[in-house]
DNA sequence: ATGTACTTTGACACCGGTGTCATAATGTCG
DNA sequence: CGACATTATGACACCGGTGTCAAAGTACAT
């Protein structure tokens, strides 16, 4: 019993001694077929080591069984390291898409140039998952573009208003009131934001915007020389920090938009003599894994990955099953450490 | 100019004036096809968004640029993090392919379920990446159902002796000689290995033969007294320490099997009241972005995560392409940090 | 014996491309 | 002007499944 190459449904078929329409059926369980002949037909498919093939399956069927996701990497131009926020997100949602008996088709984009969307397009997967910062001003005319193919996807990031897509976010205003609430109660006065408070990064803005408002409310004003424009690296945030201080900016507390950006921060700090939590109180976003191994350990907004993972491919798949969906907005957390615990 | 559901070569053809047959040659820019007409055509499909039909195009020419990679967890049950070091080179195994012009098929295993390592057999990978540790007595087996199928792959991980596949690796043994003669130059005499030093961890035991080979040259003996069991995780580390101190073994250097492992490793040694580095010499292995982060950063073994996620793809290409390949081995390279430097 | 219902099966069109072959049109040379 | 090479195109089989339809086989009631 041999087959030159891969086996087929008509080897099957041809050693079973019945039609390749009742392979088909019997290997599928289909009611219509005989008990005994799927016994045989499965038999032989086990021996012969058959595997459905799934070009021709999806084809006749049009439907993949495939999720896609694109991941747009940070303008950083550094090729070696992914920010391990996404990274994490992108764990959680291979597993997700496991336990949905979904494969995932992964691939790292450029936001500045074409994107390789196509795979909605091309049948490869039946819908898609877009995930990574960047800016928005360019993301929304590709979005507007996947929209008019009728293609299903979902985004995570900010939920800005008047946005055409669904979307999976943190609760981003939530998460700067909290980190608001917390510097209050702590008593501090004069309070920074690091990050890119504008609408080309609407999660950070959203961030801001909760972060300044709660402070507002309490008397306190964080204006524009209380901001440092900032992208989510470790660098970018020891460079804002840095010129914070050397344009003499007093701040007994410090807001990152990102844990990367705050343990950048805090290098600065460090560097400049100033002790944490005494001198100046640091609290992050993300919780990231290394937030909690730096000196002093790092307060964070966190973000649960792992459920947002989950729900970017339950709402994806309800949307391919043509439900109606609305926006998911998850609850950040903020994590306790020593960057505020004085 | 519209279709009904997604454009096809035949809406192009309609359009165009040409035949079905034309149009796909024109899309693939056969030199066959006039150019006048490949214009036309072009312009038609661009006006249709027309996107090639992988499914159907795979199913004709029995291919599908595309490469499927096997995650194996660590057997943790911790269904939250997964181990940094793989996401890193999930990261860049992903940016390799894209390079190639392959896809990545994405899809966690637990090792003892079920491979679903069909997607080579099914025709939606041309190949497949093996990566993850794992008990390498369970995986052997498995290598060996996937070579009788001639399914193309590629593993990482330990370059076993008489092991039937194709690996790239780090290499492990130059890796342990390092981390011995560093603890040599520092003067340290006795030395423990934290880690799974069995033939059910390939990876680590060489690791450990190369550690505890070349202390041997040097007179110094790392015997059973001086190994703790540990598998890759920040916990098993901390306990396994934790037990050597209760055990009262002596001991001023500690080489740990992974960055986890030493971090781990680190915590417990602090709690004792011991100094690192002053007491206690600690390396781990890896080189993760932890392992800078923490007090004292961590004193590590880099694997060049980047390099090897290359090296993987272009490997399993060469493979595909019938190509005759050999095992790589990857240099590891010492990283210097606090936690060897008194 | 005839009719009806139900079960089980095979033949065949179909999904949307790719590759081969035949054919038409044009150009070249003796 | 006929023989032949060259270029451009269309017709058609094919990849390996899935779904529809007709039909054969069996059971049971009339």
């Amino acid at each position: 019993m041999k087959t030159k190459g891969k086996a087929t449904s008509f080897d099957i078929a041809h050693f079973a001694g019945v039609s390749q329409s009742t392979v088909s059926r019997a290997l599928r369980n289909s009611p219509l077929v005989n008990e005994e002949t799927r016994r045989k037909v499965w038999e032989v498919a086990k021996k012969l080591n058959y595997k459905v093939d799934k070009n021709a399956s999806n084809l006749r069927t049009q439907q993949s069984a495939t999720l896609a996701i694109l991941l747009f990497e940070d303008p950083t131009g550094d090729e070696s390291q992914i920010n391990p926020f996404f990274l994490n997100m992108l764990g959680s949602i291979t597993r997700a898409c496991a336990k949905e008996g979904y494969d995932l088709l992964v691939s790292f984009q450029s936001i500045s140039q074409d994107w390789r969307a196509e795979y909605e397009d091309s049948h490869r997967a039946d819908g898609i998952i877009l995930l990574g910062y960047g800016d928005y001003m360019d993301y929304q005319s590709r979005l507007q573009n996947l929209l008019s193919q009728n293609t299903k996807f979902v985004c995570w990031g900010a939920n800005v208003e008047g946005r055409p897509d669904l979307t999976v976010s943190c609760d981003n205003y939530g998460g700067g009131q909290l980190a608001a609430q917390h510097f209050i109660e702590k008593g501090r006065k004069n309070c920074v934001f690091i990050g890119d408070a504008s609408e080309h990064s609407p999660e950070f803005l959203t961030r801001f915007k909760g972060f300044q408002e709660t402070l507002q409310r309490h008397g306190i004003s964080c204006g524009e020389r209380h901001i440092a424009n900032a992208i989510s690296t470790e660098d970018s945030g020891y460079h804002a920090t840095h010129s914070l201080l050397a344009n003499n900016v007093k701040f007994d507390s410090l807001f990152a938009a990102s844990d990367l950006i705050a343990i950048g921060a805090i290098k600065a700090l460090k560097e400049a003599g100033l002790r944490i939590p005494e001198d100046v109180n640091v609290i992050g976003f993300d919780n990231i894994a290394a937030s909690n191994y730096i000196t002093p350990s790092l307060t964070t907004v966190q973000q649960n990955t792992t459920l947002a993972g989950q729900m970017l491919v339950t709402n994806l798949l309800s949307l391919i099953r043509g439900e109606d969906i609305t926006d998911t907005l998850l609850p950040p957390k903020l994590i306790l450490r020593q960057s505020t615990s004085q």
